[in-house]
RNA sequence: GGGCGCAUGGCUCAGUUGGUUAGAGCGCUGCCUUCACACGGCAGAGGUCACAGGUUCGAGUCCUGUUGCGCCCA
């Protein structure tokens, strides 16, 4: 049963395939609700690379739902692929060579084109999602190998992705529910908008940047009076959008000038003044030009102050025509206007920024030079372009009504470490407007909407044309709303099919509903909905966690989960947070192969919740080496407890194996005390170091007694405690080190050890009382001294201690003597005295002939 | 600007109701091939716990402030 030279080579291919065909990790779904346990797992952006991070966040869920299985838990833990969205997109785009247009019509026999060439191919948005999925299919197969080289627990029946139809239906389905109870709704509405992307950003997906830019000091001359008023901007080029000036309501510069007005320069276009309390008053001049739009703010004055709309930024980023002299466009000098625009229609921003300027210096409006700034600016946070803001269509959710019972539920909600509470609410509190669901990009869950088309050729969006639940999902793009035929698509008295797809995050959000079933598989969903625990990483709090108790609280009006665990990040030797662009990436399953996954594994399960963790390859090594210490000392004790039948535990009798016990029957309890709160790196600490002291000390100590013969009592006592201390801390190390632990345990039980039932206080022989362990602390502490005096003398360990003499309180003495024998043995003591005194051990090395 | 976190030997980190002499691993140095383990074992050196005050019989731990680093939000 115990192999000669043991080995962790293997183990994960072994034992991975073991756990699949014996179904160890398969969720229970006979379970009543108290016993299971739900784990709403991170599903990954497959086409996003693997890397270390990705070992880190996942070892630690897998910790906890191993402890949890093994105390008798049916532990539902999926695992899920997300894949919709940008990253996907582009990688489908340079891979096949096509792009998506959305107009088309999917073509009946569609082949992806032969090779990528230089000018896409315009494909329907159901081709494009075909190839999407196509390509998502085979990254999702390198992540399943990962994680299974890895040794997740997960139960791989229970996969799911976020584009599949199971996922789509759920999506669409918790849409329709939104919509039909008034939470979410469509408006024309000034939208943070990626020029080069085309497509709407929320809020969550923003980011900022610093960047390089100047103030540009403009004169604007009053109307029906003397004099100017100067501005500070640093985008000139929105002058033309400019539809007031705006200062604070105690400025006492300004407040005589509040309802007066004054001409843009270039444009002649006369514009209010207008107090409102959001303008600073030692920024700049104190008075700020309002343009529609340059930034949130300028949205804020607009709609508060209700303020004309003169849009210049086009979708592409460039400036549309604007009809100078027309209604809305009034101008004092039309022709002047006219003549200046057309110096910037069609140009970017920055382009237009850079005309106007000149055309500002020599109107002589711009006063002195510009003065060059670093500013934050917006930015979508995979985009390459400051946002701009546009007006358009957009499906919004409702969520600045729901900011109080969002923050309750904040406070519901227990967080591991508690502090990560502050970033949801920080981010509740400083919520800017709803949440923008809409995204002008084609690989993602489509609405499920269509419009009516009046016989006017007009679309009504007012009143848009649902599917019935038992449709879902649907592609409004390719599919017919009820009572309509194909042929009505685009023209009068028919329909038109909503063109945008949902934000990742709207389906994303749902993910205890996806993996759960919700609405398809009510059996399963009530036993696992709401869910235990959520682990992720602290970067989406924004994101993922605070969408997910939106949709729980608008669905279902609960938290989505009782606990939240997070990981901290990986950081390279620097300091700084790896990344790929750094070029400080290692690949996950080089580093599985090349330290082992037990090793990896006790490295990531060191970081901390919550504390983010120096990649260490060092760390590795160390657990590689207690994974091998695992194999050797369960080799020492198995082979003592062979040829004969293991005695049974009520047969440790010596006070030295019943203090050992009581030792780890602390660290049992300290152990479970950690993993009942999350903390994984804690239970490790406590058990690693037992662990290590019970080779080097106790293993070391009893040694000699456990070869005696097995019908004296002190050998059955020695061998008896070998077994339970093996069993239980081969079991306290499961969670973290599945491979050794499987391995031994196969050894000498019957069935995987990830099924044993989690260790006790109670299992504990009679006699064992926890943290009662100072009959071996006395005997490692003199042991520890012989070592001493050999390493000094340079001696071998086993070379022999004439006379080892004692002196200390009674009381330790008395707890010595319990363990005398095995003490000598260990330390090769021929003689041994012991004496009351001041503490001290005096060792006399040499045999007896020499003496 | 508001908030959160961190600061302990060269490095990475423990230190959970304040309580003997501040711990561990890595690295470094020395010794030992020992019959579970050389993918090893034993031992040693190395820290005024960022700084300044305060509370207390007693502070790495609690309070206030300062500095530095990181992050979140605006």
């Amino acid at each position: 049963m115990v192999p000669d030279s043991p080995s962790l080579d293997g183990l994960e291919a072994k034992w991975g395939r073991h756990w699949e065909t014996d179904g160890v990790y398969r969720f229970d779904r006979t379970a009543t609700r108290e016993r299971v346990f739900a784990i709403d797992t991170p599903p990954p952006t497959v086409s996003g690379s693997l890397h270390v991070g990705h070992v880190f966040h996942y070892t630690h869920a897998d910790t906890v739902a191993r402890y949890r299985r093994m105390r008798g838990y049916a532990v539902f833990y999926p695992m899920g692929w997300d894949d919709n969205g940008l990253a996907t997109e582009r990688r489908v785009q340079n891979y096949f060579g096509v792009r998506c247009d959305p107009s088309l019509r999917r073509h009946p026999d569609f082949t992806p084109p032969a090779t990528s060439g230089r000018d896409p191919v315009p494909v329907s948005r159901p081709d494009f999602v075909g190839l999407c999925q196509r390509l998502t299919a085979e990254d999702e197969k390198a992540f399943e190998a990962t994680w299974r080289r890895l040794g997740l627990s997960v139960d791989w029946a229970l996969q799911y992705s976020t584009i599949s139809p199971e996922a789509r239906r759920i999506s669409q389905r918790g849409f329709l529910h939104l919509l039909a109870q008034g939470h979410a709704y469509l408006a024309e509405a000034p939208t943070q908008w990626d020029v080069d992307l085309q497509t709407a950003v929320s809020q969550a997906e923003m980011e900022d940047r610093e960047v390089r830019g100047a103030y540009h000091r403009l004169r604007f001359p009053r109307m029906g009076a003397e004099g100017t008023l100067e501005i500070d901007t640093t985008r000139p080029e929105l002058l033309p959008a400019c539809v007031a000036l705006v200062a604070h309501p105690d400025d006492e510069r300004y407040k005589a000038l509040f309802g007066s007005k004054v001409h843009t320069p270039l444009f002649a276009v006369p514009v209010p003044v207008v107090a409102h309390h959001l303008a600073e008053p030692d920024k700049g001049t104190g008075i700020a030009m309002v343009c529609t739009f340059g930034d949130s703010a300028d949205v804020t004055w607009w709609r508060e102050l209700q303020l004309a709309t003169r849009t210049i930024v086009g979708r592409d980023g460039r400036l549309r025509p604007a009809p100078f002299g027309e209604p809305g466009w009034e101008s004092d000098d039309p022709e002047g206007a006219r003549a200046a625009y057309g110096e910037l229609q069609g140009r970017t921003s920055a382009q237009a920024r850079r005309r106007i300027v000149e055309l500002l210096a020599e109107s002589g409006a711009l006063v002195g030079q510009p003065r060059a700034v670093t500013h934050a600016v917006k930015f979508y946070e995979r985009g390459e372009r400051p946002l701009e803001i546009v007006s358009s269509r957009q499906w919004y959710v409702r969520t600045m009504p729901l900011r109080p019972r969002l923050l309750e539920r904040g406070r519901q909600l227990r967080w591991h470490p508690e502090f990560m509470v502050h970033r949801y609410e920080s981010w509740v509190e400083g919520l800017a407007g709803d949440w923008n669901i809409s995204r002008q990009r084609f690989f993602g869950v489509p609405f499920p909407l269509w419009y009516p088309v009046g016989d006017d050729g007009e679309v009504d969006y007012e009143h848009p044309l649902r599917p019935a639940e038992d449709r879902l999902p649907v592609d409004p793009s390719d599919d017919v709303p009820g009572g309509y035929a194909e042929a009505q698509r685009g023209r009068p008295g028919g329909f038109v099919g909503e063109p945008d797809v949902m934000d990742t995050w709207a389906t994303s959000s749902l993910t205890p509903q996806i993996a759960g079933r919700w609405g398809d598989d009510p059996e399963l969903f009530e036993r696992v909905f709401p869910m235990d625990l959520r682990p992720q990483s602290h970067e989406i709090i924004r994101t993922w966690l605070f969408s997910t108790v939106v949709r729980a609280e608008l669905e279902h009006g609960t938290l989505p989960w009782n606990d939240a665990v997070f990981s901290g990040w990986v950081l390279d030797p620097d300091r700084k947070k790896m990344s790929k662009s750094k070029g400080n990436v290692v690949t996950p399953m080089a580093l599985l192969e090349s330290h082992g996954t037990d090793a990896a594994r006790y490295w990531a399960a060191s970081g901390r919740p919550g504390v983010d963790t120096a990649f260490d390859e060092g760390q590795m090594k160390v657990g590689r080496r207690l994974a091998m210490k695992v194999l050797n000392v369960s080799r020492f004790a198995l082979g003592r407890l062979s040829g004969a039948p293991v005695p049974a535990p009520d047969a440790v009798t010596a006070p030295l194996d019943l203090a050992m016990l009581g030792g780890l029957t602390r660290v049992v309890e300290q152990s479970t005390a950690a993993y009942e709160a999350y903390d994984y790196a804690r239970a490790l600490e406590r058990t690693e170091a037992f662990f290590w002291s019970f080779c080097d000390d106790y293993v070391e100590l009893v040694k000699a007694r456990s070869y005696e013969d097995r019908t004296l009592p002190g050998p059955a006592s020695a061998r008896a405690a070998l077994a339970v201390a093996l069993s239980v801390l081969l079991r306290l190390l499961a969670p973290v080190l599945p491979f050794v632990t499987e391995e031994v345990w196969s050894w000498w039980h019957e069935g995987t050890i990830h099924l044993a039932a989690w260790p006790t206080a109670e299992e504990m022989p009679e006699g064992v009382v926890a943290g009662q362990a100072a009959v071996l602390e006395v005997a490692t502490e003199v042991l520890g001294a012989v070592r001493r005096a050999k390493t000094e003398a340079k001696c071998s360990m086993r070379a022999p201690v004439k006379r080892l003499t004692v002196s200390d309180s009674p009381e330790r003495l008395a707890l010595l003597a319990s363990a005398r024998e095995d003490l000598k043995e260990a330390g090769i003591v021929i003689e041994l005295v012991t004496r009351p005194g001041e503490r001290a051990v005096e060792v006399v090395l040499g045999d007896q002939a020499d003496g």
